[in-house]
RNA sequence: GCGGGUGUGGCGAAAAUGGUAAACGCACGAGACUUAAAAUCUCGCGUCUUCAAUGACUUACGGGUUCGAUUCCCGUCACCCGCACCA
């Protein structure tokens, strides 16, 4: 008998399927195709366990795909452009170059001996000129179809590192690098137009069949479509109307004073002629930006003395206030206030003693005056001790005491709304608006390692895209780290170049872009990755779109939602056929791999971790093995380095093969939900496989007949059935589960060398996508032609599904008291007279008759007692 | 605060359309083989009834619909995730 010996196996086949070019992919029309796509690496340095799982999914279905007649797309690439290289250079010295191309290497060598599927002729990293050359031909292409624009934002400067810090780089209002106070400047950006698809991008979402609801909702959140009324409150001063914008238009008899941003043009004019409002707005700008520092954070206002008109009766005049909780860049920088409907207004109102005026009431609310005099309802009024605005749902029927549109009626909140727009467009005092929370998308990066923006500003000319043949605007190589700021912007000479419209000197753009930009589009690139235009029509064609996409739920926002604008974007540049402006046809989000942390504490009580290898687990408790001392377990914890619960998959390749790993990962969880990488589970997985291998072999071996062939022959079709059923459905847990069972069957099975062999040989194809390596050694034991990966998947016979006879279990009353095993198609009359019959259904029913009797033909019987 | 999700043995989990709850695996226990161990194989393994099942209970908790509910409906609790001064 021959041990299964992985290492010598896996490179063996891995070589084969090389040879045999079985994973390249290759435009065939006479076949459907099928893209199958991972979410491309970050190339950090190694690549950890959750790559495994991830890249093992996409690789079970392309290779179930491979198996069921598709022309297969399983490529590979590096989202290779980012901060993390250049912080490796300002920590080492080196080259981010240099430093991100050795840890392609490294990574493509970890991945190689998983034996993935994939399409290597393809690979590319977007940091490869070739790549982001093509990505600054659309960018100009983008310029040219009014998709790209200028303007100054808002930044968060790190005047330390004299570089643009992303928010989630600002630790505590500190640059987390230099922690320095990081200040806020305005810059001038370049932004891509991706608010105007907004409504489309929220409407196509619908269409998303095949996206999980989750990131469907997100992504409709993230866009945060509102309906509402924008109108001018003219001032008393005769100075400019203050337009706000309002999502309840129909409490606007309710608005007790006016609210502006500290921001708004009309703060900043006042900030000049008064000391006291300059000082006030200083102050709320300082305030942090982090969530709970807002959270947290008082509700500050200031009385400018200016008043405004309401804009339905003249007489009545409101206080215009500044009010640090209202932001410049949503609706206009300006609100009405009406406390009763709104608790953040209420709270305000409160603190600085406004009226509180409510406008419709709950029904049947008795009315009463507060102390203003003005009629309250029950509902907001302080005195009458409720302490919350009254905010029900807008579709809830309330009583409006005091509409815009004259006497009280009952009514929704919906209703009201559309009413009050309705009048004031028709009184022509406001117009009806659609609201978005989605900004437009600044991708300008103050950083030398990412792509550089393809533009040229001269004095004369202004800003100049470049010209097409002079592309890529490659990155200078001879750059330095060891001083702040961008190398790019302080390089001698490579910003200097001629401008390309008059010919004079100009200066390049040192820019360079979001990191997001790249990954945008790479998908598209891998139907054609080396081509000298970004796309090319008939490999988009063919290829797009992405059949199944597999990737983390952190991408469910931003890098989906910039590759389904730029598919757009693309569209228009003609680099995408129409049908691919929703790139990914299914979306699949996995867990993660989590490993239990080993933690004791120090004599300060901070945590101290333990690597697994050095702690005992008993039943009594965890236990450092040197010194025994107590430990705490931390199960299913994301895998962190600085916890020492990372497993490295090179380590499980070498004990254990890399079919161990991908078997492993696979199993017991769905692959949606994480997976507990437990050194237990890591050892069954490889006992099983080396237990299916001894089996395949001693099979392979035997010679005569047996007993119960048939029933061998239909646990097979089952088998084909169920692990099918498993993978179509992105439950491989499930389908591994029916591959134990199915081994169960084979090892009890005494059937004839024939057909366990034959039953083998459908095992060796069924573990194929999960274990190939193994299912090659396995099918080439057992005499299967050629590559396992190359044959045809098994087909379930449905008539061997079914079996002859059922066993129905009885109840009464819905308590199981015994089962009958009879022929499948017996008549429910004679089922219900065997039932009946039973010592189970006897006793329970003691001796008195039966209610009534439910028969379901194959399933169960009910006896209602 | 708003939105979404999850809750089943010691553990990971499984159960088209409502129809035998706990498949499969881990851990654990017993046994076989062995001088012994490892490896392997066989059997057992939700809880309670001091042993046991042809007994009772059991899918977070409380109700409801139904002949029958892990599955459908209402309510409560716990945990997780996303968004959040968005007018």
């Amino acid at each position: 008998m021959s041990r299964y010996d992985a290492r010598s196996i896996e490179p063996k086949w891995q070589k084969a399927w090389d040879e045999a070019g079985t994973f390249k992919a290759v435009r065939d029309p006479a076949k459907p195709k099928y893209y199958v796509l991972e979410m491309f690496p970050y190339p950090s340095g190694r690549i950890h366990i959750g790559h495994v799982r991830n890249y093992t999914m996409g690789d079970v279905i392309a290779r179930y795909k491979l198996a069921t007649g598709h022309n297969v797309l399983h490529p590979m690439g590096f989202d290779a452009f980012g901060m993390p290289a250049e912080n490796a250079a300002m920590a080492s010295g080196g080259h981010p170059k240099d430093w991100t191309y050795g840890n392609i290497d490294t990574m493509v060598a970890q991945m190689k001996p998983l034996g993935f599927g994939l399409d290597w002729s393809r690979m590319f990293a977007t940091c490869d000129p070739e790549y982001y050359g093509q990505q600054q031909s659309m960018f100009i292409d983008f310029m040219e179809k009014g998709l790209v624009y200028r303007k100054n934002a808002v930044v968060n400067w790190d005047p330390v590192d004299m570089t643009v810090l992303a928010n989630e780089q600002v630790i505590d209002g500190k640059g987390w690098r230099s922690g320095a106070e990081v200040e806020r400047r305005e810059l001038t950006q370049w932004f891509f137009k991706i608010s105007d698809f907004s409504e489309e991008l929220l409407d196509a979402l619908d269409g998303l069949e095949n996206w999980p609801d989750k990131v469907r909702l997100m992504q409709a959140n993230w866009i945060g479509k509102s309906r509402g009324l924008r109108f001018g409150f003219d001032r008393v001063d005769g100075g400019e109307a203050i337009e706000v914008f309002t999502t309840r238009p129909d409490t606007l008899m309710g608005a007790s004073f006016i609210g502006i941003s500290p921001d708004h043009p009309i703060a900043k004019e006042l900030e000049a002629a008064n000391p006291e409002i300059a000082a006030f707005n200083a102050r709320c700008r300082k305030g942090g930006t982090t969530a709970e520092a807002i959270e947290t954070a008082e509700k500050l206002g200031m009385d400018t003395g200016l008043k405004v008109k309401h804009p339905l009766d003249p007489s009545w005049e409101l206080p215009v206030w500044i009010a640090n909780f209202i932001l410049m860049d949503y609706g206009t920088g300006a609100i009405f206030g009406c406390p009763a409907h709104d608790q953040r207004d209420l709270d305000f109102c409160r603190k600085y003693d406004l009226p509180v005026i409510d406008t419709f009431s709950s029904l049947g609310v008795e009315r009463k005056s507060d102390k203003h005099g003005l009629p309250v309802s029950l509902d907001s009024s302080p005195e009458l001790g409720s302490a919350d605005a009254y905010v029900p749902p807008k579709t809830e029927r309330v009583v409006y005491t005091k509409p815009v549109f004259g006497a009280p009626r009952e009514m929704t909140g919906e209703q009201a709304v559309e009413e009050t727009i309705n009048i004031a467009e028709k009184q022509g005092w406001g117009v009806g608006l659609t609201q978005y929370r989605l900004r437009d998308w600044g991708l300008s990066r103050q950083r030398y390692w990412g792509c550089p923006i393809p533009v040229v500003h001269c004095e004369a000319c202004g800003v100049v895209p470049e010209k097409k043949e002079n592309l890529p605007v490659r990155l200078p190589d001879d750059v330095s780290f060891d001083q702040p700021g961008n190398p790019l912007d302080r390089h001698p000479s490579w910003a200097a170049t001629d401008c390309p419209k008059c010919g004079k000197p100009a200066r390049r753009e040192t820019d360079t872009m979001d990191t997001f930009v790249d990954s945008s589009w790479y998908f598209a690139r891998f139907t054609a990755p080396h081509a000298d235009t970004p796309t090319v029509a008939e490999d988009v064609d063919y290829w797009m779109n992405v059949d199944q996409y597999i990737g983390g739920i952190e991408h469910a926002i931003l890098h989906l939602l910039y590759s389904r604008f730029f598919a757009r974007a693309m569209h228009i540049c003609g680099h995408l056929p129409k049908k691919a402006i929703e790139p990914f046809n299914a979306l699949f989000t996995q867990g993660m791999v989590t490993h239990a942390i080993y933690v004791t504490r120090d004599d300060n009580d901070r945590p101290v971790y333990h690597f697994p290898e050095d702690v005992e687990v008993t039943e009594s408790g965890a236990r450092l093995g040197a010194t025994g001392e107590a430990v705490e377990v931390i199960p299913s914890a994301k895998m962190s380095k600085s916890k020492k619960n990372v497993v490295d998959p090179e380590d499980i390749i070498r004990d254990y093969g890399a079919d161990t790993a991908r078997w492993f990962v696979m199993s017991d969880s769905p692959p949606e939900r994480d997976v507990e990488w437990t050194a237990a589970g890591a050892e069954a997985a490889a006992k099983h496989l080396s237990r299916v291998w001894r089996m395949a072999d001693e099979i392979a071996g035997m010679a005569g007949a047996g007993e119960g062939d048939d029933d061998l022959l239909r646990a097979t079709h089952k088998a084909i059935a169920e692990v099918t059923a498993g993978i179509e459905g992105f439950q491989f847990n499930s389908s591994i589960a029916k591959l134990y069972a199915f081994a169960n069957t084979i090892q009890k099975s005494k059937a004839g060398a024939e057909a366990k062999q034959a039953a083998m040989r459908v095992m060796a194809q069924l573990m194929s996508p999960m274990t190939p390596h193994l299912a090659e050694e396995m099918w080439a034991r057992l005499g299967g032609a050629g590559l396992v990966a190359n044959a045809d998947w098994p087909k379930a016979d449905p008539a061997m599904l079914v079996d002859d006879s059922v066993t129905l279990p009885i109840q009464v009353n819905g308590k199981r008291r015994d089962e009958i095993t009879v022929p499948k198609d017996m008549p429910k009359d004679e089922v219900e007279a065997l039932a009946m019959a039973t010592a189970g259904v006897q006793r329970a029913l003691d001796g008195k008759p039966p209610k009534k009797v439910i028969v379901v033909p194959g399933r169960i019987v009910n006896v209602v007692a």
